[in-house]
DNA sequence: CGTCTCGCCTGCGAT
DNA sequence: AGGCGAGACG
């Protein structure tokens, strides 16, 4: 039996190359597992645990860490497969699903309740506007958005309110900015979550960092039952992750952290890169594996990552390549709008699908944003080609299930603040915002909860709102005892019921209503299922409430199978794969984006993420841009992104190979202007302002521009001139229309009859 | 108290 | 352009 398990083992060893092979076996000890992109990393991770409960740990001894619920259930699902349900004892989860079911355990100790709330993201702004309100604070000023990231950046850096007003460096920079009541507002926030026994997500992992350091037997008894680690993308941690790790990891050094520091595009929401970066500090007898081979995509396509990657000053060194096929060379396109850009793309899906037999879920279009999707959208639809539209709002965020879920949570919890708020005058029982007002100040004054004012309305308010308000309190109480008598599923239906938010939707029979009650009756059967579990002993309702802030979209996807076209978001793309992949948008100020470019470290992260949208593509990569696009409701015109300047000519499709001279330069651009680049990309001088001279495009039969090809100045264009432009080619001005930067102008070309361009962006050298 | 309009802001988004 | 919160009105 030993030896037959024995050979299992060497037979799956044998699966591997021999860096990822190094790497799985090496189980004792500090490991960093640099892992190129199409690696095999997620292979080499799953191996890892298997080989380490194989090789005799106790599947209860190890933690696997991951970013999303995603990833968490795919890996136990392969790891499963490899060694059966053994697996199922392995804790493995997001950072804060582990943490928070840790925390619950844990509760007492640091005084909060074990069903506390776990506030998203739009029950924090909520309660931050909430706040700022009451503080009669400028909301110009005091943006809740901007307020809520320089209070999540304090926790993920282990900062508390108290720390945060003691800080005089912080308190210096909220003062010049005239925001000098931050740490006040930090501060307030701060109990409010703590008096409704709410943690948010930075909560859940400043907490976690509160409990080890405070207090020394719970690390003590986490360090011995996380006796292994995995981290996955630790790229992507914070510092209060990275504690908590370093934290857990200190007795038994079994460590391993997996990632890639050129995929590391998280830093705006606390990431910092030089965990991966620093790793080594940290563990002197380190031991390093680097997975270089890519097994996803084409020579040429690892070869332009590459030489993009190569701009990047900060990161670890390393070598990818790729032993697939050369592929086809990288296209660009250049377009003269953000909808003709749209058109090209499409029209290029469709022609590649049908010319190599290929499916729509072959291809992907990535976006820096989602703003951007607009344009394909229509172009693929008047096309007739199927797409699907990854991100956006989850399920869980939307306003019918917020409603149910915040009265579960009210019976659960009835501190919970956000949640009141949410439900009690919805559906209306005629409990107003002033009540509501009145609610907040009495608790205050009479330092209690809302929900005592609430339950004892009758002493804190006058008699018309105390009847109604006293009536709800009636009816969460009779809530709670449902909830604790019943299935999850007979509670739930009960509240729903009970609460009118049923038949409230079901009255509205519009489009969008009938939609709400749809997705309030998902919600239900999804809960009638964890009532019918039968892998988990406690099935309440109380029980599925308390992931339920954790779970996100990816864990709905209802229709996996559609022949359907992707777009994305880049930062969604991460991750996954495509045959055919079309990266648009590449222009200044877009991508890279214009917060990014006075910075190094932003530019840096920016180019990152063209590198992750470059390595998602397997076969075949297009890159395209406009010179005009609309944004924020305006039409802009637009320059080329200085990352196209930096891509390697060589792995490009040329249609003009008869004019390009044979250097490395890129075609793209003047070349005196372009020489100056990558010596300073910080220079706050564009490096490629320069003219674009040459480009590649996907339409046939494209104009070969003269040698030397630069637009003239058109301002004095006339009827009867003849021009040449760089795509139509050589033509006759015909006539001449409109005023100011609206001036149109009919040509008549020789290859392609007539057009009418807008001078303010056409490209024009005036011949005669 | 509820509805409607105005004005603001707008980067990527796991948990 | 478009979505959302706040403030103005009925």
């Amino acid at each position: 039996m030993l030896i037959h398990k024995k050979d299992q083992v060497l037979e799956y060893l044998e699966g591997l190359n021999p860096s990822q092979r190094a790497a799985v076996e090496q189980t004792k000890g500090p490991v960093m597992i640099v892992a190129g992109a199409g690696s095999g990393k997620t292979r080499v991770i799953t191996f890892r645990v298997a080989h380490l409960v194989r090789s005799g740990v106790d599947s209860f001894n190890l933690l696997v860490l991951t970013f999303t619920n995603k990833a968490a259930k795919e890996m136990r699902k392969r790891i499963i497969e490899l060694v059966g349900p053994e697996a199922k004892n392995i804790w493995m989860g997001t950072f804060h699903s582990v943490f928070a079911k840790i925390l619950r355990v844990e509760a007492a100790k640091i005084g909060y309740p074990t069903n506390f709330t776990i506030y998203d993201t739009d029950d924090s702004k909520s309660l931050l506007r909430a706040i700022l309100r009451e503080q009669q604070l400028d909301d110009k000023l005091y943006n809740a958005n901007f307020v809520y990231n320089r209070i999540s950046s304090a926790k993920n850096n282990l900062i508390s309110a108290a720390e945060y007003l003691k800080n005089a460096q912080i308190q210096s920079e909220d003062t010049a900015t005239g925001r000098g009541r931050l740490g006040e507002i930090y501060q307030i926030y701060s109990q409010r979550c703590f008096k409704a026994g709410a943690m948010d997500f930075d909560d859940i992992l400043f907490k976690t960092n509160v409990l080890l350091r405070e207090h020394p037997d719970a690390l003590y008894k986490y360090q011995n039952k996380f006796k292994y680690l995995m981290v996955d993308e630790y790229q992507d941690t914070n510092y209060s992750q990275y504690l908590i790790v370093k934290k857990l990891a200190a007795i038994n050094e079994n460590i391993c952290v997996v990632g890639d520091d050129a995929q590391s595009i998280y830093a705006f929401r606390g990431a910092n890169i030089q965990n991966i970066l620093n790793f080594e500090k940290d563990y002197p007898d380190l031991k390093v594996f680097k997975l270089e081979q890519n097994y996803r995509s084409t020579q040429n396509i690892v070869n332009v990552a590459n030489s993009i990657i190569a701009n990047n000053k900060n990161q670890l060194k390393k070598n990818v390549f790729s032993k697939n096929e050369e592929g086809d060379k990288i296209k660009v396109a250049r377009a003269f709008s953000d909808n003709e850009e749209g058109k090209i793309v499409a029209e290029s899906i469709l022609q590649e699908r049908g010319v190599k037999g290929l499916k729509f879920n072959d291809f992907a279009i990535l976006y820096r944003t989602n703003a951007q999707s607009r344009s394909m959208e229509e172009a693929l639809r008047k096309l007739n080609v199927p797409y699907k539209i990854y991100g956006g709002l989850s399920f869980y965020q939307r306003k019918e299930i917020k409603d149910l879920i915040s009265y579960f949570r009210l019976t659960f919890n009835s501190n919970d603040e956000e949640a009141l708020k949410r439900v009690i005058n919805y559906p209306k029982r005629g409990i107003g915002d002033t009540s509501m007002e009145r609610i907040i100040i009495a608790a205050d004054q009479h330092k209690i909860t809302p929900w005592e004012v609430i339950s004892d309305a009758g002493r804190f308010l006058e008699q018309r709102s105390a009847t109604a308000i006293g009536n709800f309190a009636i009816m969460i109480q009779s809530f709670q005892v449902v909830a604790k008598n019943q299935t999850a599923y007979e509670a739930a239906l009960h509240i729903a019921q009970h609460s009118g938010l049923l038949k409230d939707l079901y009255t509205d029979k519009s489009v969008e209503g009938l939609n709400r009650y749809e997705n309030i009756q998902e919600l239900l059967n999804g809960i009638k299922e964890f009532s019918e579990r039968e892998d988990i002993e406690d099935r309440g309702l109380d029980i599925f409430m308390q992931d339920v802030a954790l779970l996100t979209n990816d864990d709905n996807d209802k229709n996996p199978d559609a022949d359907t076209v992707s777009l994305m978001t880049i930062h969604s793309a991460k991750g996954l794969e495509f045959p055919h992949v079309y990266v648009v948008g590449l222009e200044e100020n877009l991508f890279p984006s214009q917060m990014s470019i006075n910075s190094r470290a932003d530019l840096e992260e920016e180019r990152r993420l063209f590198y992750v949208a470059i390595t998602r593509a397997e076969k075949k990569l297009t890159i395209s841009y406009a010179t005009s696009r609309y944004r924020w409701g305006t039409l802009t015109s637009c320059e080329p992104s200085r990352f196209l300047d930096e891509i390697d000519a060589q792995f490009l499709e040329l249609e003009f190979k008869n004019t390009q001279k044979t250097t490395d330069k890129n075609p793209f651009f003047d070349d005196t202007l372009a020489s100056s680049k990558s010596a300073d990309t910080f220079s706050k001088i564009k490096p490629n302002s320069g003219i674009i001279r040459k480009t590649t495009s996907m339409l046939p039969k494209a104009h070969i521009p003269s040698e030397g090809f630069a637009p003239s100045d058109i301002s004095g264009l006339q009827v009867g001139m003849e021009v040449e432009h760089e795509r139509f080619g050589y033509g006759k001005v015909i006539n001449i229309e409109g005023n100011k930067s609206d001036i149109k102008a009919t040509i008549f070309f020789k290859e392609l009859g007539q057009k009418q361009l807008l001078l303010k962006f056409a490209k024009l050298r005036i011949v005669i």
